[in-house]
DNA sequence: CCACGGAATGACAGCGCTGTCATCCGATAA
DNA sequence: TTATCGGATGACAGCGCTGTCATTCCGTGG
């Protein structure tokens, strides 16, 4: 009956190039595998022939198909890349890092955005999972345990990054947040403060921002000393938030010689909060920072801090993983360090 | 002989989820399909045997494979997005719209960084389509001819962002940056100021800042004014770039009386160097920027400049493609406007 | 009691490539 | 001249899904 020939009539009729492997093929005078051979640049091709392929693509405008690529040789040059936010400079720094120790290797990466959401994440995860990448980069520890089983169980390498104060599900890059709040501590120490503020953000859900925190107030303790007030915000960092941080805790009852900020951004703020009020930095209150961003070295006094490097956090992860692609046995984790940053503010 | 039985053994080998579909339904009981309709929740499956199913899927922890959905069915849901940088925030800004307008869609991006040139432009394009997306995202106009054609070619849905000043492949959403020029000149020369300066950044690459710069000068000239002064660097914009363009700009001849901004992290290092050197704000020299960062709005005085709807023209583009998936006849523009900032520095 | 329609399910081929082995051929060695 | 070998090319099945029918089954109305 009729219907035995309407059966699988199916073409690539949704748009994009409808010009396969083989309709070059045809053109060139050669069989698929050769042009595929062409194309990947693997296994010898006769110049002749190749000139002849490269001739027939260049004239149907053919582009590759790596849907059917990856499906028939079972790997991709896909990296999943999930991170929190891209409101925070760190991350987009993170994610430059990736895409620059991804460099000319053809991979590419798939950039999910969790907002901090761990709900979220799971489902990120499992729908970058499902385009079966190379590897997964994802930040921090946090996951559901649906998502670290779904990481642990796809055997392709795990990147988790920044963070290095728990242990990894495969690889983790990134410096200790608690040795950086103790680092903090300790250097203010030195030079003679005594009082400390802290101004935060994100207080339930910054796991690392806690964790420098914590650092802090534990080498304080080592040396005898707590902070004399905080303000814990519950909000994004942002360099308002740290403004209204610093205005507050100043409204406060005692007040420190010195203010440490959550990061970079709401040390800023604090900042343009005593620029407003007419507070001579350092030599009135002293303020500092985390992360070493531009905008924080760019002020009129540069702000002193921690510079974590996070393009290099990225970059590394990437270049570690291409160099081993398989999962190996054992943990790996890679320490990028943390340098503090004298600046003049403090 | 033994060959015969030694072909053709391939298996996933590679790493990753070694459960298939087959193996789910298997277990399940059911056809392969039905796990299939099931896990897309498409046509009507029994209660009971979707629960079956599910359940499947949870102890097999099955993950989808993507690659061979999306061959089967010739229908992505990657959407390539390509931006020329990640060091600026304004490309973070509209990475995050794109995201935030996918949004639980279920379609990813896999984002390109072009670092402002047109070749590498032109390679990503190619590998970017290789994975057959549901449509291609790119900042800007300016691509090689190679690009362009594979664009026109590939019958998705483009759609270029920023700028709207010339005709698009098929849909552009940003904003005039002439006439957000032209109304920086407009706005400041009715506020009064007569001698402008002009501070700028890559000069030969930033086609937009470029086209700010044109309207600013025609709409001066058309008030009979000129630049009295302008540095135009050739770098990357910057906070330090910025204090250090003013810096050079006041060692120059003509004091201007209001210096306008190729962006505003170049005003904010203006901003800066005026704090610097204890030059009055607006009173002894007004400063003038582009973009409306968060910043420059947090500044003891928030800086004047023009709101650029950056996160709104990621989302918005977003929002056009997925509800009309297929290119049109015609070609769409859709500007997404700008507004005037007035601040406290002009 | 039977025809009928719709819900539930399945069989099957094929999406566009690539891995594997086989084949062909001319150049070199014996 | 003939055996040998490596370079160049091809045949073929299959990667893991999904679109397209086809089939089965059950409740309903005449």
């Amino acid at each position: 009956m009729l219907a035995e020939q309407k059966r699988h009539r199916r073409r690539a009729t949704q748009g994009n190039s409808p010009v396969t492997l083989a309709d070059v093929a045809r053109i060139a005078g050669v069989s698929e595998i050769t042009v595929s051979r062409v194309l990947r640049d693997v296994a010898s091709v006769a110049a002749g022939t190749r000139k002849r392929v490269l001739a027939a693509v260049g004239d149907t405008g053919y582009v590759r198909n790596q849907v059917a690529g990856t499906l028939a040789s079972a790997t991709s040059n896909l990296v999943g890349v999930v991170i929190p936010s891209l409101s925070n400079i760190v991350f987009a720094d993170v994610l430059r890092g990736i895409d620059g120790g991804l460099g000319p290797s053809g991979y590419r990466p798939v950039v999910g955005i969790t907002g901090y959401d761990p709900t979220v994440e799971e489902t990120l995860v499992g729908s970058l999972l499902a385009w079966k990448p190379a590897a997964m980069i994802i930040v921090g520890f946090e996951h559901t345990d649906v998502t670290r089983r779904w990481l642990k169980q796809s055997s392709i390498r795990v990147a988790e990054l920044m963070d290095i104060d728990s242990a990894p599900i495969d690889l983790a890059v990134g410096l200790s947040h608690r040795a950086a709040g103790q680092a903090t501590a300790r250097h203010l120490v030195a030079r003679g403060y005594r009082r400390f503020g802290y101004v935060g953000h994100d207080w339930n859900t910054d796991r690392r921002a806690r964790l420098r925190w914590e650092g802090l107030v534990q080498a304080l303790a080592e040396a005898g000393l707590a902070l004399v007030d905080q303000r814990l915000n519950d909000g994004p960092s942002s360099t308002q938030a740290g403004r209204e941080g610093l205005a507050a805790l100043l409204r406060g009852g005692e007040r420190p010689d010195v203010v440490v900020f959550s990061n970079d951004d709401m040390a800023v703020g604090g900042v343009f909060q005593c620029l407003a009020e007419n507070i001579a930095l350092k030599h009135e209150l002293a303020l500092f920072g985390f992360n070493g961003l531009d905008i924080g070295q760019a002020l009129p006094m540069p702000l002193s801090t921690v510079r974590s490097n996070r393009f290099r956090i990225g970059e590394l992860a990437v270049e570690h993983i291409l160099s081993r692609p398989k999962r190996g046995e054992t943990l790996e984790t890679i320490d990028t360090g943390f340098e503090i940053v004298e600046g003049a503010t403090a």
